[in-house]
DNA sequence: AGGGTGACGGGCC
DNA sequence: GGGCCCGCCACCC
């Protein structure tokens, strides 16, 4: 590719953060942005997401935003699909949110939640 | 060239 | 808790 554009760089980068969280774990757009080496744009993590190859295997639905609710308009088709994944690898919603201390991928270091 | 937008987030009220 | 504002910055008119 003769004009690579500098955000591709950025979003490989982006992908490759996204591809080490844990099966079963989420991150949040600002920790997989940092994570990247990209500190302080998580929404550029929100826009590489956006723009991922269709039929990618970047696991995409393991990030959520900071609140512990997908950021998708509720009851969406990807919102369903993003949930229907987690929920596929065992996370699980209280009033459609999760409990980031308990299955965020960067959490505290003492976890009282985890059993 | 410049203003609007966004799969965000932190600070404040 | 909720809402607003603003920083951030690549993209898209």
């Amino acid at each position: 590719m003769t004009h690579a554009r500098k955000a591709n760089e950025a979003y490989a980068r982006i992908w490759a953060a996204v591809r080490r969280i844990p099966k079963g774990r989420v991150a949040t757009y600002g920790q997989v942005a940092a994570a990247a080496g990209l500190a302080k744009q998580p929404r550029l993590a929100g826009y590489a997401l956006h723009n991922l190859p269709r039929g990618s295997s970047v696991p995409w639905h393991r990030v959520i935003n900071a609140q512990g609710r997908l950021s998708f308009p509720p009851r969406s088709v990807p919102w369903r699909e993003q949930r229907r994944r987690l929920e596929s690898e065992g996370v699980v919603f209280l009033g459609g949110r999760v409990n980031l201390a308990r299955y965020g991928w960067q959490r505290s270091r003492e976890s009282p939640l985890l059993d």
